[in-house]
DNA sequence: CAGCAAAAGTTGGCTGGCCAACTTGATCTG
DNA sequence: CAGATCAAGTTGGCCAGCCAACTTTTGCTG
């Protein structure tokens, strides 16, 4: 893959001089040299540049076609092993596990982000706002004292003006206050979050079946007790506060969730279902 | 990440390789030492040594406690990263965000090992069993050449003896013969495969929302028409070669996905349904 | 005392090196 | 020719060090 990465590309040149400007171009390639080189190799992989099946090179050779260490190669393979493009294993090069697209992290936290990264125009009506003390469950969620506030709101989601889902989020006070002065036909609470400094950076997803409620079934135009899948997450930002306690259900045959697991790296699991 | 569990993740098997002298005194909980750092902290960590929402110790100390370098430390706090159990921020001290229960990859892949890590006690009924050329989807899902044989099971699964799940799996003829030579009631599939040196070591999941077919109905006493949790898994063994395509088919309220990302690792998605 | 500036503390990132463990293919041997 | 042995290639793991970027604390200044 010729592309030699910018920030090396004059690698013995002045490489440690010319720190900010090339630091700057390499910015919105990804930034660190790691990501670089994975997203490379990533786009290298999924155009099938190595073969269904096929063997990637070994570290010193990217090492040495890239200008970077092997420890850098190696961040930026553990990048592609965790999302479970390629094998690894000791002893032989790794192999070519599969071409599935990965989405970013914000297309899976940002309904609005998902949908035009297909090519779907989302939409979205906010049906209630409201404001009020946190119960129990809130308050363990979002670790919030006893007596603390809560901002409810329920939301209907459109796909091409088609209902797909329904999301009820529970923000805390110092969020909520921030989504109570949106205008009600903002499309995305969550770009419009991060530029008023709310960020996401980790959230806990975890996913079952529902039936409909009667609120459900009215705004998404199904029959009370249709079977939904249900998505809930408790977000937080790089601090590790909660700033969000959302469960979205949506209708059957609109989505379906995705992930890949090793015994490398494995952060899915299954739960029994007492809760709730 | 969460591995550290002794049945598969060290497949130490042939432990006699010497190498940990001391090392191995600490724990026989994983090999290498960053596992064990790991392992160490994330027990700290769930038994709430540091608190809710407390800051971990500085890299460097870790490091020194240890008796490791400090690039070890990373190693370890980027599997507890990797789980989300703690954050990670340059400029300051990891912050504890859970203590979120992992499970094993092994519990994960495993419907019997699953159930006994909570001390339920799993069953199986072996309802069907047949060999035949394997149809365009599943020479696809396999990567089998055209013409190849696969094995086909139907399973119902039990918790205590209540229907739960009913299992479809797709084997290839190399591990399908396998399978048929196991007795029927055998319970657990994997762990009988995993003797005769068939690995599991990275599987896709998918997960959505089906309606329960007649066949479905019948085997877990529901309406022909219910909601069903389905999981859909490739699963493939070290060389990356697929070993596994099933098909679970879950009760609703008998199960639920959990799943972590973030900014720094994210192996989930959510994608359009317009396939299957 | 408020606000700003400097300093200290901490993690992110990258390098270079070394050895062990493992896989694979070639070579030798009976 | 089958099987064992050996050598080369490759990844896993660990270390020591360095600097940059960022956060928090401290201390100074107006």
């Amino acid at each position: 893959m010729g592309r030699a990465l910018s920030t090396t590309g004059a690698q013995d040149a002045g490489a440690q001089d010319a720190g900010t400007e090339n630091a700057a171009a390499a910015q919105d390639a990804g930034g660190a040299l790691y990501r670089q080189v994975a997203a490379d190799l990533r786009e290298a992989i999924t155009t099938g540049a190595y073969g269904e099946a096929g063997r990637l090179p070994a570290e010193g050779a990217l090492a040495e076609r890239y200008g970077v260490s092997r420890g850098t190669v190696r961040q930026a393979l553990a990048v592609l092993r965790a999302d479970g493009l390629v094998t690894s294993r000791r002893g032989t090069r790794r192999v070519v596990l599969g071409n599935a697209r990965v989405q970013s992290f914000s297309e899976l936290l940002s309904f609005t982000h998902w949908a035009r990264s297909m090519g779907e125009e989302p939409g979205g009506r906010l049906e209630s706002l409201i404001r009020r003390p946190a119960d129990a469950a809130e308050r363990e969620q979002l670790r919030l004292e006893p007596g603390a506030e809560v901002y409810v709101t329920l939301r209907l989601r459109t796909l091409s003006d088609v209902p797909v889902m329904v999301e009820r989020t529970v923000y805390p006070s110092h969020v909520g206050q921030l989504v109570a002065q949106l205008p009600p036909d903002v499309v995305s609470h969550t770009e419009q979050l991060r530029e008023h400094g709310i960020l996401f950076t980790d959230a806990d997803h975890t996913i079952d079946v529902v039936t409909a409620n009667a609120e459900d079934a009215k705004l998404l135009g199904c029959r009370r007790g249709a079977p939904l899948l249900r998505e809930r997450r408790r977000t937080t930002d790089p601090t590790g506060r909660p700033v969000e306690w959302s469960q979205d259900r949506y209708l059957p045959g609109t989505v379906a969730f995705s992930v890949h697991n090793s015994l490398a790296t494995s952060a899915l699991s299954r739960h029994a279902r007492a809760d709730d």
